[in-house]
Parts: C-alpha cells; sequence; structure tokens
RNA sequence: AGGCGCGUAGCUCAGUUGGUUAGAGCGCUACCUUGACACGGUAGAGGUCAGGAGUUCGAGUCUCCUCGUGCCUACCA
C-alpha cells in the first residue's frame, strides 16, 4: 500500500527541542480532516461481522461557540470512539449542529435591527431567507473549532437539523403522530415568552426568586356603596394587579366560614364596567392572603382550570408583546408593569387598595431571553405523551419509562451512568404534562397543516393536499407556527440514519390500521438504520437530560419499534431504544468551582486554553478531572502539569530518536516490523492488524499495521527465547497491567483512572525507570556487544511505541506527530488512530520479575535516601552493605549495573548480620548501609527514628488488637487475617531494626 | 414545600460489593544545571477523612442526628 506522501514530516529524527503543540496540532487535525481518515462507509450488509461502536454528537446550536462544556462533552466522546476504534471496532461519530429556533432567530433580529430593520419590515419568506445566509456564513464556526479538538468524527455524515434529508423526516414525524392522535390542537394556557412572542415549554422556563409585592384589593358588591368592610364587600390578595381587568370571578373555599354566606353574589370589579361572580372553588386557599383568589382564565394556568370548571368566559387582555389589549379603556395600549403602576394609583384613588406588603414569590423567566413569562391563552399544538393510542399499544411515555426499567433478564435497554441519573429521569417520565410543540417563529420547521380556505378544515400532510377532504375545495393556508427545535432534535439517533427511508405511506392507506403500523409493506430498511440503530451510547450533560435525552428515548421507540430489524423480525423494545447507554458528566466550572457565566466574568474560552497549552493537554486535563458524578473545577494549574506531561513525553520520543541515530551511525538498525515480537517473545508473532490479537486470532483485520510481519532473523533462533533484562519483563509486565487496567477504567467511564494510570505508568515508570535503566543496555563503542544493544533498542522502541498507542486517544496529536516521526515515511497506517490499541495478553508478562523489580526499586530508593542523609555529593559513588536474604541477595548481585547507575553504588559487600546505625537503613527485606565518612544530623536522625518507632508501635497496636480478638479470628476472611500476620510480623521486624538504630545512635 | 448530591493533605480532587499502615496533581522544603527533558531529577514535610451517636470482628465507606454547602423539581394567588 502507498502512503501519504507525508511532506510534512522531517526527514530525520530530530524533533525540536521543546515541545511546542501550537505547531503540530493544526497541522494533525487538517490531516485528519482531509484524509477522511474517520469516515464510515455504509456496510454492505449488516452482518459484516464488525461490532459497532456508533455515537451521535449532541448537537451544538448553529450559533454557538465552542465553550468548555462542549469540550469535555467532545473530549470524552472522542477518546472513547478513539479507544473503539483502535480496538478493532466499526467506530461511528456523526457530527451536525442544530438549527435552534429561538437562538438563531434572535440573533439574526439583532443584527436587523443594527440595521434599521426588523424582521417584520422584510416579511417571513426573505427573513428565512436571510437566516440561512448567516447560517452558509458563520454556522460552521462551532465545527471548525470542533476540527482543533481532534474530535475524529465522521465528516461524510455531518447534518443539521433542518437539511434536505432531515426536514421531511421531521414532517413525516409529524404527520404520524397527528394520525396516530397522538398530536392535537387546542387553545390552552401557555408560557408566553413577550420578548420573542412565542409560546415556550414548561422546560425552557426558569423561576428566579424574587421580592415582589402582595396587594390587597377590595372588589364591592354590585350596589354596595361606601364605606366598604367585610358586610359590603371581599377583598382579594394578588401580586399581579394589571390582571383584574381579565377576572371573570373570585374564589372562596366553600368551606371557608367567612365567605359562605357570599358565595354566587355579584361583584363590581372596580375599574371596570364588569359584574362578576363569587364562586366556591376548593382551590382557593384559607390560610393564603385573605382566602378569596381572583379568577383571571385567561392569564393564569389555575385560573384557567377554575374557569372550566365553573364555565367562566376567558377574557385575553394583553397581547401577545405584553400590552394591555382593551380598545377603548384608559389602559390600552400600555405594557404590563405601567399598567400595574397606573392601577394601583387609581385603586388608591378610590381607597379599594386596602393593603400592600413585600411578597417573596419565584417569578417565571424565559431561559432563552430573560424575559418575564406571561401565561397566555392561545391556540398551540401538544403532543400528548401520555395518551394511550387506539390500537391498545403504550403511551409513549410508558414505551420510554420501559426503556431504563430492568427486563426479565435484569438488565434494562437503557442504562444510566451514574445510575442516580435514571432516578431523576424517571421522576420527571412519571409526571410528564403534554408537550406545547408549536412556536410562534418563523425559523424552523414549519408545522405541515393546512387550513382549508373554504370550510378551515385541517389537513395534516407531507405537501400540501390537493383537495380538501370536507368540502373538495383546491385553495388553503399553511400553518404559520413552527415546531420547538427539540422535536427535530428529538428524532436524531434514526433521522440521521436515514430514517424513515425513501418509501412513505400515503395518508388514510390501506393496512394502516390492521396492523397499527405506519410502514408499508414491504418496507425496505434504510441501510445505515440497518447496520448503526440503535446507538450504542450518549454522552451529554444533565442540563439536557429532559429536553433531549427524554424525547429521543419517546420518540425514538415510538417511531421504530415498528420498524423490522435487518434480519426481518420484528422489533423488540431493546433494539427500538436510541441508544443502550447514557453516560452524563458534570459541568465545568472555574477553578474556584463557580458555574462560568458571562455575568461573572469567568468564562474559560477552550481556545484560548488551548493556545497556552495545547489540545492534548486540555484534553488530558479534563479527562483526569472527569469522575462520574461530580462537576470539574477546571485547574489551569493542572493544564500546565499536563502540557509538561506531553513535554515528557515528548522529550522521551527525542531521547530514543538520538539513540536511534547514534545506532544507525554504529552500523545498528532498528527493524521496525519486528517490535511486535520484542513486547511479546514468548508467543507467536502479535499481528498488529488483528485486534483480537493472540487471544482472537478469527477477529477481523482493520489496519496494515506489522506490513512486513516479523521477519526471521528477529525470531530467537533457539526454541527458548533469551532472557531479557529484569527492567524490560518488568516494563512489559506493567505495560501489560495498565492496558488491562485503562481498559477497564474506559468500560466504566473512568476517564479520570484511565488518565492517571497512563500518567502514572508513562512517567512513573518508563521514564523515571526503564528509560534510566535501559541506558545501562545502549552501548555503541566499538567493542560493545552490538547484538545486545540491538534488542535492548528494539525492545525500548517496541515498549515505547506501544505506550504511544496506549495514550493515543487521551493525546492524540502528540502521539501521532511522534509515532509519524518513529516510523519517518514508513508508518504501518495512516494514523496511529487506525492502528491496534494495547491489550494487556499483548504483552509478555512476568509477576516474578515485578516483584524482583519492586525489591530493586526499594533498594534503590533507600540507597538514595541514606546517601541524601549522609550529605554524599551527588556524583560521588560510594559502597554498600546489605543484609538480605539469598534470593535478594542473588538479584542484588545479578543487577549491580542497574544499582550503580540509579544509586550510585560503587560495590556491594554482603554482611551476614543485621546492620544498624547511622549510615543504615532497613526495610521488612533488607538492612542496608552506605559507607560514607561524614558524620550525618544525629538530632535530626533521632527524631526521624522516633518518629517512625511511633509509626510502628501504633501500627503493631493495632493489628495486635486483631489478632487477639477471637472474634475477628473467627469471622474475618483468610486473606484478611494472613495479610495482616504478615503485615505485623514486618512491623515487628521494622520496630526491632528502629529501636536498635536508636540505640546505636544513642551510642554514637 | 418535596427530591438529589457534596464536606478526605495548603488548593483541586480520587478512594469501586465495609478489610491490612487513606492516594494523585498542583503548591511547599532541601539538594542537584548528570549527554531526553529545569515544562527536569532526587529525597522529604503535610490528613484525629465536617462533628456526634450507632451497626459490625472491622467504618473514609453502611444507618441516624447536627452543622455547613450546592443543585433539581413544584400551580400557591
Amino acid at each position: 500500500m502507498s502512503q501519504q506522501s507525508n511532506s510534512q514530516q522531517p526527514e530525520n529524527h530530530e524533533l525540536p527541542k521543546a515541545y511546542d503543540p501550537s505547531v503540530i496540532e493544526e497541522r494533525w487535525a487538517e490531516y485528519w480532516v482531509k484524509e477522511r481518515l474517520f469516515d464510515v462507509p455504509t456496510p454492505e450488509s449488516t452482518q459484516d461481522g464488525t461490532t459497532k461502536f456508533t455515537i451521535l454528537l449532541p448537537p451544538p446550536n448553529v450559533t454557538g461557540r465552542l465553550h468548555m462544556g462542549h469540550m469535555l462533552n467532545q473530549t470524552e466522546m472522542d477518546i472513547l470512539t478513539r479507544w473503539h476504534r483502535m480496538r478493532g471496532e466499526t467506530a461511528l461519530w456523526i457530527p451536525g449542529t442544530d438549527h435552534a429556533g429561538i437562538a438563531t432567530q434572535m440573533m439574526v433580529e439583532r443584527q436587523l435591527t443594527s440595521e434599521g430593520t426588523s424582521r417584520k419590515e422584510l416579511g417571513r419568506e426573505a427573513f428565512v431567507e436571510r437566516v440561512w445566509s448567516w447560517r452558509k456564513l458563520y454556522g460552521g464556526a462551532i465545527l471548525d473549532q470542533m476540527k482543533r479538538l481532534g474530535a475524529s468524527v465522521d465528516w461524510s455524515r455531518e447534518y443539521f437539523t433542518m437539511d434536505d434529508r432531515l426536514s421531511p423526516a421531521v414532517k413525516e414525524a409529524f404527520v404520524r403522530l397527528y394520525e396516530q392522535g397522538l398530536i392535537y390542537r387546542g387553545a390552552y394556557i401557555v408560557n408566553w415568552d413577550p420578548s420573542i412572542q412565542t409560546a415556550v415549554s414548561d422546560l425552557e422556563v426558569e423561576s428566579e426568586e424574587r421580592i415582589g409585592k402582595l396587594y390587597y384589593i377590595r372588589y364591592p358588591l354590585v350596589g354596595a356603596l361606601g364605606p366598604f368592610d367585610e358586610s359590603n364587600s371581599i377583598v382579594i390578595a394578588t401580586t399581579r394587579p394589571e390582571t383584574m381587568l381579565g377576572d371573570t370571578a373570585v374564589a372562596v373555599n366553600p368551606n371557608d366560614d367567612r365567605y359562605k354566606h357570599l358565595i354566587g353574589a355579584m361583584l363590581q370589579l372596580p375599574l371596570t364596567h364588569r359584574e362578576i361572580p363569587i364562586i366556591a372553588d376548593d382551590w382557593a386557599n384559607p390560610e393564603f392572603g385573605t382566602g378569596a383568589v381572583k379568577v383571571t382564565p385567561a392569564h393564569d394556568p389555575n385560573d384557567f382550570a377554575i374557569g372550566k370548571r365553573h364555565n367562566l368566559p376567558n377574557l385575553t387582555i394583553l397581547d401577545e408583546t405584553a400590552h394591555i389589549d382593551l380598545p377603548g379603556s384608559p389602559f390600552h395600549g400600555k405594557d404590563r408593569y405601567e399598567a400595574r403602576d397606573l392601577i394601583v394609583s387609581q385603586l388608591v384613588g378610590i381607597e379599594l387598595l386596602a393593603q400592600v406588603k413585600d411578597h417573596p414569590m419565584t417569578v417565571p423567566v424565559s431561559q432563552r431571553t430573560g424575559a418575564v413569562i406571561e401565561p397566555r391563552l392561545s391556540m398551540q399544538w401538544f403532543l400528548a405523551v401520555n395518551k394511550i393510542p387506539a390500537s391498545g399499544g403504550k403511551s409513549i411515555a410508558q414505551n420510554a419509562i420501559d426503556a431504563v426499567e430492568q427486563d426479565g433478564s435484569g438488565k434494562a435497554p437503557i442504562t444510566f451512568t451514574p445510575e442516580m441519573y435514571k432516578k431523576i429521569y424517571l421522576e420527571w417520565m412519571n409526571n410528564l404534562h403534554d408537550w406545547c410543540i408549536s412556536r410562534q417563529l418563523w425559523w424552523g420547521h414549519r408545522i405541515p397543516a393546512w387550513y382549508c380556505d373554504n370550510c378551515k378544515a385541517i389537513s395534516v400532510a407531507q405537501t400540501q393536499p390537493a383537495r380538501c377532504s370536507n368540502c373538495s375545495y383546491n385553495g388553503f393556508t399553511q400553518e404559520t407556527d413552527v415546531l420547538d427545535t427539540w422535536f427535530s432534535s428529538g428524532l436524531l439517533p434514526f433521522t440521521t440514519l436515514g430514517w424513515p427511508g425513501d418509501q412513505r405511506i400515503e395518508s388514510g392507506e390501506q393496512g394502516v390500521e390492521s396492523t397499527g403500523s405506519l410502514l408499508p409493506t414491504p418496507y425496505s430498511l434504510p441501510p445505515d438504520l440497518a447496520a448503526f440503530y440503535p446507538t450504542s451510547l450518549l454522552v451529554t450533560g444533565f442540563d439536557i437530560l429532559f429536553f433531549w435525552v427524554a424525547r429521543m428515548i419517546m420518540l425514538g421507540c415510538h417511531f421504530t419499534l415498528d420498524v423490522p430489524m435487518p434480519n426481518g423480525n420484528k422489533r423488540t423494545l431493546a433494539d427500538a431504544v436510541p441508544f443502550k447507554e447514557v453516560y452524563i458528566h458534570g459541568l465545568v466550572r472555574d477553578a474556584d468551582r463557580q458555574k462560568m457565566s458571562k455575568t461573572k466574568g469567568n468564562v474559560i474560552n477552550p481556545i484560548d486554553i488551548i493556545e497556552r497549552f495545547g489540545t492534548d493537554a486540555v484534553r488530558f486535563t479534563l479527562a483526569s478531572m472527569a469522575s462520574p458524578g461530580t462537576d470539574i473545577a477546571f485547574s489551569e494549574a493542572r493544564t500546565e502539569g499536563n502540557r509538561a506531561f506531553a513535554n515528557k513525553i515528548w522529550n522521551a520520543a527525542r531521547f530514543l530518536f538520538m539513540n536511534i541515530d547514534r545506532a544507525k551511525e554504529a552500523g545498528i538498525t532498528v527493524n521496525l516490523a519486528t517490535l511486535p515480537a520484542a513486547l511479546h517473545p514468548a508467543a507467536n508473532p502479535v499481528d498488529h492488524t488483528n485486534p483480537g490479537g493472540p487471544t482472537n486470532p478469527g477477529g477481523p483485520s482493520f489496519a496494515p499495521f506489522a506490513k512486513g510481519g516479523v521477519s526471521s532473523e528477529a525470531r530467537p533462533s533457539s526454541s527458548e527465547p533469551p532472557q531479557q533484562p529484569l527492567e524490560t519483563r518488568w516494563i512489559l509486565t506493567r505495560l501489560s497491567e495498565t492496558s488491562a487496567a485503562v481498559d477497564r477504567a474506559l468500560t466504566d467511564y473512568r476517564f479520570d483512572e484511565a488518565a492517571n494510570t497512563i500518567y502514572q505508568f508513562f512517567w512513573g515508570e518508563l521514564c523515571d525507570w526503564y528509560l534510566e535503566i535501559v541506558k545501562l543496555r545502549l552501548n555503541f563503542g566499538e567493542n560493545d556487544d552490538k547484538q545486545a544493544t540491538t534488542v535492548a533498542l528494539t525492545t525500548l522502541v517496541a515498549v515505547f511505541e506501544a505506550s504511544l498507542r496506549l495514550l493515543s486517544p487521551f493525546m492524540p496529536f502528540i502521539t501521532e506527530e511522534i509515532w509519524h516521526a518513529l516510523y519517518r515515511n514508513d508508518t504501518p497506517a495512516k494514523s496511529i488512530a487506525l492502528t491496534r490499541y494495547p491489550q494487556s495478553t499483548d504483552f509478555l508478562a512476568d509477576p516474578i520479575a515485578e516483584s524482583a523489580m519492586t525489591t530493586m526499586q526499594d533498594l534503590i530508593t533507600t540507597v538514595r535516601a541514606l546517601r541524601k542523609e549522609l550529605g554524599v555529593p551527588e556524583k560521588e559513588s560510594t559502597p554498600i552493605h546489605l543484609h538480605a536474604n539469598n534470593r535478594i541477595v542473588a538479584l542484588t548481585d545479578a543487577n549491580q549495573d542497574m544499582l550503580s547507575r540509579m544509586a550510585r553504588v560503587s560495590s556491594i559487600e554482603f554482611a551476614s548480620e543485621p546492620l544498624s546505625g547511622a549510615n543504615a537503613r532497613s526495610t521488612a527485606d533488607f538492612d542496608v548501609a552506605v559507607l560514607y565518612e561524614r558524620q550525618i544530623d544525629v538530632p535530626a536522625e533521632r527524631e526521624r527514628l522516633t518518629k517512625d518507632l511511633a509509626k510502628y508501635e501504633k501500627g503493631l497496636e493495632a493489628a495486635n488488637r486483631q489478632l487477639n480478638n477471637e472474634a475477628f479470628m473467627a469471622k474475618a476472611p483468610a486473606h484478611i487475617v494472613d495479610g495482616l500476620r504478615k503485615q505485623h510480623a514486618e512491623t515487628e521486624t521494622l520496630y526491632d531494626k528502629t529501636k536498635a538504630a536508636l540505640e546505636t545512635l544513642g551510642r554514637e
């Protein structure tokens, strides 16, 4: 296979001395997009044998700019997608943007205002045209930012919620729901945003705590003359006096003795010429205010309900912009607050304002515009989520509830992580109200309903009908309302995959009623839907759990339950759910745990942070702090630390390349094709093209990794592979264990554990130990053993290369850069992202080597500490004495070179007697003394030993307490008791040794 | 008014069904410019796990209470 020209790669191994993300990241971001590396073709067959990992990007608003929340969300999705892809799965990540009705319309309207014109001046058609051209110019900004993050999405499948593919699907969904009797139109009280003049759903309303006023207003009985008191008037309490103009009754509780005698009487509504009745209704709470409540059915949802119960007229007194709409009245045309002041002052004038009190209250506010919501009676379209379809099937809501409850097998079709969100979801689902889906906007999916110009009958269909089914007239006017943006986003998991397909039913087609299905027969399943639905996972924030996640579950279950499975079988709920798992992440807050907000001025722009620290460092920071269920306090200090980590990786690579180059000069070349064998010399050649690895030889291949296979000269000639040095056997074991731990962590969405595990491995083990020790084996002199150097260098490169692959989902840029530099122009794949993810079985694990290495590390660390205490100059080597068992003596003897290099030991003398004294230290395994003349700081040493002694004493006491406790011995499991015994013995040894050391110190 | 979280080192956070002497990063102290790396190395200091009671052989982990703190849901005029 011919590789890309890679003109951007340097010809040699020279990496710049300092790591500078800005020069590498944009280059690779472009490369990934340009080479279409993450595009997934629609499989020829759903039986292509690969596991599918499908994930839908929560579409950012087309008006949006990338914020830290997006970055966290996308980093997590990218890590998972890259991980699944490298494990050999078909990983499909679908990107797109949302048309965002209100936000986009507002933005363009603001533009028009600044140009001195307006939406209404332009007219609907021209305005919509204008929004489209805005979108064409700026709508891609957020996706461009996403490219900068390295998101490995399939750009060939990019969607827009109003594009030509999705719009017909949205209409189709609406038509079907209408035909199923689940969408209805009616006049109800809705949340009205007077600023942008549309209805919004309950979810789009936030409540704000405010100190308002409670006005007590006296309504006189009809015919009564002042002065007024309890006998000839009634006092009501209200926070909104202006709405009294729309009152059509006053309600009292039927059991309220104060007012029983007044029920049925008529009141003269002040400031108007209207008379209204006093009615009895349970809703009136005798405890609140005066116990009498004014009833304004057209401007309050509770009052609307009362009005219905008592057949009261609905009197609308406010227009769409919340101005009084009562032609002829002195208040006509006044803004609601202006009217309130005016009405209050007039009531004072006629002495009907009894009292005004401060009153803490919650005010409903529009989430988008911040305007105070006006409950308003208006004609709207609703989705009846709780309604049981006539066919006898389940309601939309019930399907959505079943989808997350456990089925017979004990596993729910959809699982939530963290689990807690399932409860929150269910609580909401169980208290669902009908969803107001119409918006009085111009930007959005226009509702596919037509009103006959003759008889006003409604037709709902994809396209305008030819004739009215009621009166056969051929003139229609289309509904002017558009759909709630969330209606179309709620369909995305299947509309992006091709639902409903080419074939569509005609309204009223035969067979519909009989099967309960709205699909035509035969139905040709769209190939993407067959291959990728249901998707695997949804990653999102809590804030859109109800807005989006719940709606997708409802609509996904509803619309795909009658879509046959690829094999023709009937689909069950488990296959109708839009995704199998939901992972909810936290909020990204600032370093002080404050919510980021424009008003606080603490918003962190991801692009700024990326420019300062590099995408890889920011990604790694977010991942390493992303513990499920908790918010992230974004820390610059930590990002700095992770940039340092990237720099560390960079320099480790430079070390590697320096040695490869030196080796080349000495006539040694590393055969890169033999790397897999270096990682697992005992096994058959590891085929990197096989994601299943040695344990799964039947697995599919997906990347040309080991092009040449393992060359014969790399294989050990004898049947026994030569014993590798201790540090090699150890690092391979650690690599194996690290790979297993990372896989485990990612399976559980423990991004923090995965990131920290890799960090610890790469820095704390690979760099701090392996790289330092391996320097001993890299000898390029005339008389040095070239074969040994070749093996060591090949192993080093193999371990490092595997580590890069392990790290690459987290830090895709730097790993890509170094990986390409390593192979120069001959990479085995177009990207490290297309290679195999390291699996624990890829590496020869050797537990004996691991524990031996731990002993060596203990010894080295102890000697280093002693040297420091004794004041040995860094560069000076010193002899040591060692007292230990035979195993450790043999181990130390065999690894003298390691000891010499890592702890500057000039020679070792093995002592048969225990060692103590100021220049000695003990662990449970050994005593070691450093021979050095200089006197140590006796008081400091005594203090340290005394502290240690106290610690051991405490440990012994605790252990003894348990070991002498019969109940513990009887009930505790064996491994706990054994562990405690062992620990007790070790502590006892340490205690004795420390005590001896203290005594020796006392004599000196 | 209901519901859900959180409180662990100076700071930001891990701590998986209760199990041996509670971890990380940053910061701090001391020494080291050693041929990958000062965005570095080495060795250290630092915690009565908010407080109290209980269950248990055993509690940071489970239960209850108190204090502090954050969020969500709700039609109280």
